[in-house]
DNA sequence: AATCTAATTCGATACTCATCGAAATAAATC
DNA sequence: GATTTATTTCGATGAGTATCGAATTAGATT
């Protein structure tokens, strides 16, 4: 997945971040210590370690008192080893073939008021086109049914069909039985 | 230096930018080809191209109408095998040591109403406080030689000597002969 | 030379994110 | 159990930047 790599470099792109793993390399350090070493409040240091965290580049160990963090060499290297590899670079163009296929999907499928022809047969038409549709909604937002019928009905006639599919895809999700429903990501 | 790093980083942790390498690893294409693939404007594709392109990753040819963009793949893997190197996390602790280094000076030389007690004699001190002073400068404004005088006898009454010193450090240029001064970067 | 076309630059806007201080957690000592 | 200490979370703010449209520049064709 792309996105993983773009989180990847984000991470890697602030220069007290690269100061945290250049330091981290040496030996670990406390949050507090961190802080210090570089001239930051600790909940600014805490902020980058969860995002080093999050990519795995670091781990932390509870001592006493202190959150002591260090660096995950493995990880790094192997990192760094595949960043560019033929399947990162492939997966970022399988995005760009990914956005065509559903554009070209969309303007085969979308009248000019916005609306569906109709609603594709195809598997994999279909679920272009719920992607396209999901954008009417926020993200992680509450709807009730009612209001999904509402907005789904300016698209096509049988919102059913298309509020069921939508949560059978996966791309909405619905609490419990008769809950809301909701936009995640 | 760190900065370079943070640079290159910074220059990877766009999706787009990350299709768009994605895409020269297969084949060059336009500026304009790009902008189709990718569902975005011309101007917003260059300005993509031109930060992968400070970064040494990609590069042009003029090509009749078109600027046809290719990727340096031998770049790409000097880059990445590099990235992690011991050279590079230790030029990143370099930082933090010589801001250290910086902090410490400037808490000696500088008085708490902001003014220096005296400019150090040792030369590695003196730069220390140069690139503190510096910092009432605006970067790439131009500044008279008055204005100059002015400012930095708020750091000192010999005023003179600084702007001499920022000057032969290179950290404050100036224009001919007698023209204005400016800092750079 | 005049005109087209692609590319870049510029100014504006919206969004992301680094940073801080304050409040909330968590853990350990008293 | 109460209190101290380190860390994390939250809200706000300011700086940076992706994106666009308009204006400008650079090249090529006529």
């Amino acid at each position: 997945m792309s996105e993983e790599l773009v989180t990847f470099f984000k991470a890697l792109s602030d220069a007290n971040r690269l100061k945290i793993i250049g330091l981290l390399a040496r030996q670990p350090y406390s949050v507090e210590e961190l802080a210090v070493l570089l001239n930051l409040k600790a909940s600014t240091v805490s902020h980058h370690l969860s995002k080093l965290a999050k990519v795995g580049l670091v781990s932390a160990k509870t001592d006493s008192y202190y959150n002591v963090y260090q660096l995950d060499e493995q990880a790094l290297e192997l990192k760094s080893r595949s960043l560019f590899s033929q399947e990162n670079l492939a997966a970022s163009v399988a995005d760009v073939d990914a956005d065509a296929y559903d554009n070209k999907v969309v303007k085969d499928f979308v009248r000019k008021d916005g609306g569906l022809k109709t609603i594709p047969a195809q598997r994999k038409k279909l679920e272009a086109i719920l992607r396209y549709v999901v954008k009417a909604f926020e993200v992680n937002k509450r709807y009730s049914e009612k209001k999904v019928n509402e907005i789904l009905s300016g698209y096509h006639a049988d919102y059913a069909s298309l509020r069921r599919e939508l949560v059978g895809a996966g791309i909405m999700k619905r609490e419990g039985g008769g809950g809301d429903y909701w936009r995640e990501e």
